[in-house]
DNA sequence: TTAAGTGCAAATTATTTGCAGTAAG
DNA sequence: CTTACTGCAAATAATTTGCACTTAA
């Protein structure tokens, strides 16, 4: 068990490292620590710099509430996070780079993917003369449906 | 002329008003003023709070930001406008409420109406158990081609 | 009248930045 | 060594709010 939880650690912290250098980034401690709770798992996640910053303290690191926002935004540069906003608030970073449709719960302001495909939309208009299309966000709202399922 | 820009200006004035009173909300003179702004030539608009505001301004009325931004939300809340998030920093405001794609120009920050059909997004998932959508929100973003038209 | 709407200025929220100290290559 | 990174605390930017005043119904 020590040996298996041992080695899941260090893989998770390789890919941790690997995603860094992959990205030309330096591997500092916060940065490590970040990206373990980002990709140390190797599934995705959609995350706030309060959220992960919250995540990381409670693993105990110390890291500022600053330094998670200007890492998440190195990230980003760096093609190492998608920069997703809803709210006009909060913004959101996916691990996942390529165009996805998001679901945004608004009950709990909760962020996810919708689809496992890279979804396809049709009806995409072409691009206006002299301009190409950077990306394409979609974000579809949910909110608890009033009908079918009885709350009883 | 002097006739036709009155008549123009009395459809507009009145364009505006049953706007107001549609939705409900009590024609005060500021809310007069914003509304003709936004719908008072029949087009479609996409503002934000302080453009609007400008807006307002330029053509000498008497608002206040703050009146602004909350006379955008009270409109919002009434339906009369859709709010749509594209930076995380500014809101913008669209007098077209039903759902359909928009272009933001990168370059300029601005928002744009994407196609005049309501857009069709084939592969839109099944919403989760329990949920309904509430919204799509699709943002095309654009940025001046790299290839295709030369330069020069 | 009287509750809703308005205008300030102060308060909030999310995020950025300046700069002195720390650490990676 | 030397340049990038980090951590505060202060600065911004967009938006909201408290409260006295005004106005539409």
């Amino acid at each position: 068990m020590e040996q298996l939880a041992t080695n899941r650690d260090e893989a998770a912290d390789a890919r941790a490292r690997g995603w860094l250098s992959g990205a030309g980034l330096r591997p500092t401690r916060q940065r490590r620590a970040l990206a373990l709770l980002l990709v140390g798992d190797g599934r995705d996640r959609h995350v706030t710099a309060e959220s992960l910053f919250e995540a990381a303290r409670e693993t105990g690191e110390r890291v500022s509430l600053a330094t998670v926002y200007n890492t998440l935004k190195s990230f980003t540069e760096a093609g190492l996070l998608a920069e997703i906003t809803v709210d006009g608030a909060r913004s959101y970073y996916d691990t996942r780079v390529q165009d996805h449709a998001h679901y945004y719960w608004e009950p709990d302001g909760r962020l996810s993917d919708a689809t496992t495909s890279p979804l396809g939309i049709e009806g995409l208009p072409e691009p206006p003369e002299g301009m190409e299309i950077a990306r394409v966000d979609v974000v579809i709202r949910l909110r608890p449906a009033r009908t079918g399922t009885p709350e009883a």
